[in-house]
RNA sequence: GGGCGCAUAGCUCAGCGGUAGAGCACUCGCCUUACAAGCGAGGGGUCACUGGUUCGAACCCAGUUGCGCCCACCA
């Protein structure tokens, strides 16, 4: 970073020169976030503020978070999810809501075991050396350092959220709920067991669920191959070459006349001799392809069920790792060695035909390793999820749960409306054990929590575990004490609000509203969802719009950008770049500028306890108040009022910048430099009032930024007011839902703001001037001004002169030039001889704005239609801005006529 | 293959029917007494293209092009 090398340090402002209204600390001319955030996170702690009361008389409001997977660490993406939840819960904190923001981490079973194999490969080992017992618990202790890790993480942030209540999914009341849901859907019949084609990574060695598959365009090849002999022959493609080996049938379509005559017979199936049947089945589209299909029911799900509509057998050629099994020379080969293999020895025996073709088709991979998923199957679990998926639709089609931003739902509905049963055993060992026994005769027992295990010689439990996002779906009421009836269950569910990225509406939300709304359906329609609104926020991405991964080198560690620049200027960027459902660009320059602002921030509370602020007092009335005093309340109140609009509407981005822009542009810019005018004036009842106006904007202004950045508000509130704490402070704003009083609004004041918008035109215009002429900023330039009286700016000539250091006009003012803005000339003496070139060049530029102006405007008028058909209220404004525009052009033209040659 | 979305200043984005905006970056001038992590002033845009609706379109409609995302069991 440049630092200016004329830069020179200033002795700090001796604090006994300050009349102070109340009792403050002294702020050093810095703000430094490191040695303050700590600090201050754990005092919050200590204090408890972030404590929910499970018996209240206010209304609840309560979040859980998206839990962590245990592995790793949080991400910029979590330290997004987190600002905008906290956000949420410290504004209504304090708005006096009883507000909960339930803390823990998900086990995540594949994803930490993963993890955990991974640790032990390097020693060498398998978690089959461990033996499973031995395995869960090696897990247990990487659960152990890693979750610290991620909880240390969280207080960095600032999360407001109740210790207390901190959950992890494999707790032991929450694997109650787990086990009391499995059995309730079991005895439903809305789980069940069953031979299945499931998705199957052959390295993870487990089924998987739909989701979580993702499809990737792969080049492959299609290779058409000739089966049967003689007449009777049919050719058929296929990808995936070596699943013929398995092959059982062909399949034709019922109505399609080259094959009618084969329907029914056998036919010879190279390499291996054997003989298939000949099937007619509708699924088989006549126009793709031959119109034949090999019909493989043991490895392809379409497969599987042509299989059972014409009972066909399964032959199973491949074991879980992908290894060819059938008997023969393939055997013992991986799939992907097998597939070349199967096409050589094809065209050997000619039965290749035509060309084979690249082919790029879809092709599932693992979502955690990346590896090719093979149809497999196996007897597995699901859950039967129409019934529940229909209710999960309607509760967001009837408005119990309403989705932010609103387009979200088309997706939602898509997904939910369409969905097929899920898989939810998983062949691993981190998880939660599937509660099914099975009995040495057969028998199948699902064991709830308070039930008997059976035991004796032959009884076994499911050597499962359930997939991951089965205990996530339970998540907003097992972490309350479901399935018991707790005060906390009581007070706090429905939760309020569910935020969390778009990119797991499918995998995590959607799945809580399919078992909340079971779980919880005695609590009657209204009451059983798992929460009222979803705001979904989008991804973070690098400053170029980039998504960040490891390989492109882009990813951001918050605690860098915290240690480097605060948790405050951090969540300040995220927060700022949040706009319903989209995604997050971000870059270091950018999080520097937020720590600008706290600075920012942090420098007009110096200057307001160096100028003696009052606090506590309000506002006084209206008679003693300057006219930038009104302005600035009544901003304040406008920009309340929008501020908690945008709240309501999760509009994070423009809630960041309707505060950034109050606060830097219009208090400290202006009214600021405004009050500096009644403070060192003579006027000392003007100067009081304006030291607890001073005082009113910035109590307020704090708290209304303190939900976003909630470190340094703190700081400079509690030095600025004396007061215990932000955190527990009332909201400024307006209060919904019957929670307790809002504090008055200051009173809006249309004139003192056309007032004061009128005199930073002008300012700007002299500025401009000045700046034109290379005049020296802290010059003090004679001026007089003309015309005040008769424009809105009557009673401001006093701070017309501060703000554009114009000195009253001595003996022998002899103005040089002129400025005109807002019906003012004011006549300057610059001492030097006018810049004429830079003068004129000023003058032509607005001149030729002016005609442009003109000429714009006057089109639209001469157009009949326009005059005649456009509201009359536009028309007008037209015609004063033509009106304006020819005035100003005249006058323009004019003085360029009158400057020296 | 289906669905959705986006193309606005160098970069990331806001605006969604009546004079083109922000942050960052850029230029010039400033140690002006809260802040040089600052202050003041300024430059920069045929709002992707083509048609249509309208008195008026960045904004609404249709098409074109180029991107992005989600979903998907056509071998």
């Amino acid at each position: 970073m440049l630092v200016s090398a004329r830069r020179v340090v200033r002795a700090p402002l001796d604090s006994a020169d300050v009349t102070s209204g109340t009792k403050t600390t002294q702020l050093p001319a810095q703000y430094s976030p490191g040695e303050v955030e700590t600090r201050r996170y754990e005092g919050w702690v200590e204090a408890g503020y972030f404590q929910a009361e499970a018996e209240s008389d206010a209304p609840p409001f309560s979040v859980v978070i998206p839990p962590p997977n245990v592995t790793g660490s949080l991400h910029i993406g979590h330290a997004l999810d987190h600002t905008l939840i906290d956000a949420l819960i410290r504004r209504r904190r304090m708005q006096g809501y009883n507000t909960l923001w339930l803390p823990g981490m998900d086990h995540a079973g594949i994803a930490t075991q993963n993890v955990v194999e991974r640790e032990l490969a390097k020693d060498g080992l398998s978690r089959h050396d461990l033996g499973r017992e031995a395995f869960v618990e090696r897990v247990w202790q990487w659960k152990a350092e890693s979750g610290g890790k991620i909880l240390g993480q969280m207080r960095r942030l600032g999360d407001s959220v109740d210790w207390s209540r901190e959950r992890f999914t494999m707790d032991a009341g929450l694997s109650r709920a787990v086990q009391t849901i499995f059995k309730r859907l079991y005895e439903d019949g809305l789980i069940y067991r069953a031979q299945r084609i499931i998705n199957w990574c052959p390295r993870c060695l487990t089924a998987l669920s739909d989701i979580e598959v993702e499809h990737t365009e792969d080049d492959g090849e299609l290779v058409s191959i000739r089966y049967g002999d003689g007449e009777d022959q049919i050719v058929v493609a296929t990808t995936r070459a070596e699943t013929m080996l398995g092959d059982t049938a062909v399949a034709v379509h019922p109505d399609d006349p080259r094959y009618a005559r084969l329907v029914g017979r056998e036919i010879k199936l190279p390499l291996t001799g054997r003989s298939i049947p000949v099937v007619a089945d509708p699924h088989v589209d006549p126009d793709f392809g031959t119109g034949a299909v090999k019909v493989t029911p043991a490895h392809d799900p379409d497969d599987f069920e042509i299989g059972r509509r014409h009972d066909l057998p399964s032959l199973v050629v491949m074991d879980e790792r992908g290894v060819i099994t059938a008997p023969g020379p393939f055997e013992g080969l991986d799939r992907f060695e097998a597939r070349p293999a199967v096409v050589a020895a094809l065209r050997a025996d000619s039965r290749i035909v035509a060309e084979r073709r690249p082919y790029v088709h879809a092709v599932g991979h693992c979502s955690r390793c990346g590896t090719t998923v093979e149809p497999r199957l196996s007897l597995q679990w699901f859950v039967k999820v129409e019934p529940l998926a229909k209710a999960a639709g309607d509760a967001v089609r009837d408005g119990r749960v309403k989705i932010y931003p609103q387009e979200m739902s088309a997706r939602y509905f898509d997904w939910v409306d369409d969905m097929h049963d899920w898989c939810i055993s998983r062949q691993l060992w981190w998880g939660h054990r599937i509660p099914v026994w099975y009995g040495p005769d057969g028998q199948v027992v699902c064991v709830g929590p308070d039930d008997e295990v059976p035991a004796g010689p032959g009884w076994e439990q499911d050597s499962d575990v359930l997939d991951t996002w089965f205990s996530s779906a339970l998540w907003p009421f097992s972490t309350l004490g479901w399935p018991d009836d707790t005060p906390d269950l009581r007070a706090f569910y429905p939760t309020s609000v569910l935020v969390t990225g778009y990119d797991i509406l499918f995998f995590w939300v959607a799945r809580m509203m399919l078992f909340g709304l079971y779980a919880m359906a005695a609590a009657g329609p209204d009451e059983s969802v798992p929460f009222r609104q979803v705001a979904l926020h989008g991804l973070v991405r690098d400053q170029y719009g980039k998504k960040m991964s490891k390989t492109r080198g882009n990813t951001v560690d918050p605690l860098d950008w915290i240690d480097r620049f605060g948790a405050d200027a951090t969540r300040f960027t995220l927060a700022r770049g949040a706009t319903p459902g989209g995604d997050v660009a971000v870059s270091e320059d950018w999080v520097a500028g937020a720590r600008n602002f706290c600075n920012k921030l942090w420098n007009a509370v110096r200057f307001a306890q160096l100028n003696g602020a009052i606090t506590s007092r309000g506002v006084p009335p209206a008679d003693q108040l300057t006219a930038p005093d009104r302005w600035v309340l009544s901003r304040l109140r406008a920009v309340t009022q929008e501020v908690d609009a945008l709240f309501e509407q999760f509009e994070f981005a423009k809630v960041s910048d309707a505060l950034y822009h109050f606060a830097w542009d219009e208090v400290c810019d202006w009214y600021l430099e405004l009050a500096k005018a009644a403070l060192y004036g003579p006027d000392e009842a003007a100067a009081n009032a304006t030291r607890q106006v001073l005082g009113e904007v910035l109590d307020r202004l704090l708290r209304l930024i303190h939900p976003l950045l909630p470190f340094v508000t703190e700081e400079l509130w509690t030095a600025l007011t004396g007061g215990e704490s932000v955190v527990i402070a009332r909201w400024p704003g307006q209060v919904t839902d019957g929670a307790p009083g809002a504090l008055p609004q200051p009173p809006a004041d249309p004139a003192a703001e056309a007032e004061i918008e009128a005199l930073m035109r002008l300012v700007t215009e002299v500025r401009r001037f000045r700046s034109d002429q290379g005049l020296r900023p802290g010059q003090q330039v004679p001026a007089r001004l003309a015309g005040l009286d008769a424009t809105v700016l009557a009673d401001h000539d006093g701070r017309i002169r501060t703000l554009s250091r114009l000195s009253e006009p001595g003996p022998g003012f002899a103005p040089t030039a002129s400025v005109h803005a807002e019906g003012v000339t004011i006549e300057l003496d610059t001492a030097a001889s006018l810049d004429v070139a830079a003068e004129r060049k000023r003058l032509a530029k607005d001149l030729a704005a002016a005609q442009a102006d003109i000429e714009a405007v006057g089109r639209k008028l001469a157009n009949a239609s326009f005059v005649e058909r456009a509201p009359a209220e536009i028309v007008a404004k037209n015609r004063e801005r033509l009106a304006a525009a020819q005035a100003e052009a005249a006058q323009l033209t004019e003085r360029i006529a009158a400057l020296p040659t």
